[in-house]
DNA sequence: GCAAATTAATGATTTATTCAAG
DNA sequence: CTTGAATAAATCATTAATTTGC
């Protein structure tokens, strides 16, 4: 298969750098992590998709050195554990702001929101965008559920007096839940949550599999 | 117009003196509430938003028409940036690495991608992240597209053979893992792109506006 | 009463759509 | 029209809560 190819043959030196510690890309370290391609340098074909594809040369799973628990099925444990599991007081402030028509937060806010809220338990903005996410998307489910199920029933809800005053936040735009004609907001995301120290590599040789695949598919 | 409520608002007498048991464990049902080995809950600082509050100086996204970019978190419109424009030689680069069967990069790949396509042109980490997640949805469709169209005149028959070398490397049938309980790796993402301004920020004692408004829904 | 098995919620990712710059 | 950017919908995966068998 000609395809893949190293990396390095197109781009001289592009990624030197390493690229093992994959565990560091989790930070969490949840229990499984399959693939870890580390294992090539078999050869010739660069690329080797082998390695990826379920690399059975190693059930190893998570192939990082990291040793800790293994042995030890247990449950998860300490450190780290795995998701965010949020406190009443965090999941309480959330609903607020929700509440008070925040739907999608911006970087600067999330920031800020998760800052105060990681002084109820441990937090990333990450999870704060989540949440929103999550809720915001769980909430209008759950209204279009119950429209179906039950007949339009006046919901006067006293947040429509919150909803007013929010209203006059900002330039009358604020959308109520499912009239605004999709106007789309351009908020930037997408980033890294994990610190990616960006100051290590440089030494590699360039060999390194810049192809990790990630059979995700579904 | 503006005014855009404070959260304090809200707060007040919300966090400050009331146990969040109260309004927060009907809301949001997790099922029972064992956790808890915190145990902070009475100390429980009371969130002051305030803090959070940036000395929103400005009020400004209301009023004046004269700015709707700039400082507003509103549409992105970053100082001076419009949008990425890739360079043909981190297109190349990019096609290359896709071939090669990176279909979803993960964080720190991403940044090591930028960082060496930074060598081309201007170039953040989103904009790897959504080249691939574009191009790989509209591959698909091509795909798609094609394969309908396609079906009249089957007679391509090196679309065959490609395929043949295809999948294993790129395509959404790589995963053939049928044991692997495949699990999910862990990607960590979200997080800001633009640069949310870090400088200003510290005075925090304003009021920014919590509820920004998003018309976003839908 | 407790712990494995089940179920309900919900955190985290991925995929599909949509919008808009060029 | 092409495609970068962003959001919403659909999924996946894990943990809390509940049930069940002893």
């Amino acid at each position: 298969m000609g395809i893949s190819m190293k990396v390095h043959q197109f781009a001289r030196g592009f990624w030197e750098h390493e690229p093992p510690s994959l565990s560091l890309g989790c930070k969490r370290l949840r229990p499984l992590a399959p693939k870890l391609n580390t294992t090539n340098s078999d050869s010739i074909t660069p690329f080797d998709l082998k390695s990826f594809i379920r690399p059975n040369s190693g059930p190893r799973k998570l192939g990082s050195d990291d040793d800790k628990r293994d042995s030890t099925p247990q449950v998860e444990t300490h450190p780290g554990g795995t998701r965010w599991n949020p406190t009443q007081e965090q999941i309480g402030i959330l609903e607020m702001l929700y509440r008070g028509g925040m739907r999608t937060p911006n970087a600067q806010q999330i920031e800020q929101i998760a800052a105060q809220l990681g002084r109820y338990g441990k937090i990333e903005g990450k999870n704060v965008f989540y949440w929103f996410q999550n809720h915001k998307a769980r909430e209008r489910q759950k209204q279009k559920r119950d429209s179906l199920g039950l007949s339009h029933s006046p919901r006067s809800t006293q947040a429509a007096s919150i909803t007013t005053t929010i209203t006059l936040d900002s330039r009358g735009e604020v959308e109520r839940e499912g009239d605004s004609p999709y106007k789309r907001k351009c908020r930037s995301w997408v980033l890294e949550s994990l610190e990616l120290e960006e100051g290590r590599e440089g030494e590699g040789d360039g060999t390194l599999e810049l192809f990790p695949l990630h059979p995700e598919g579904r």
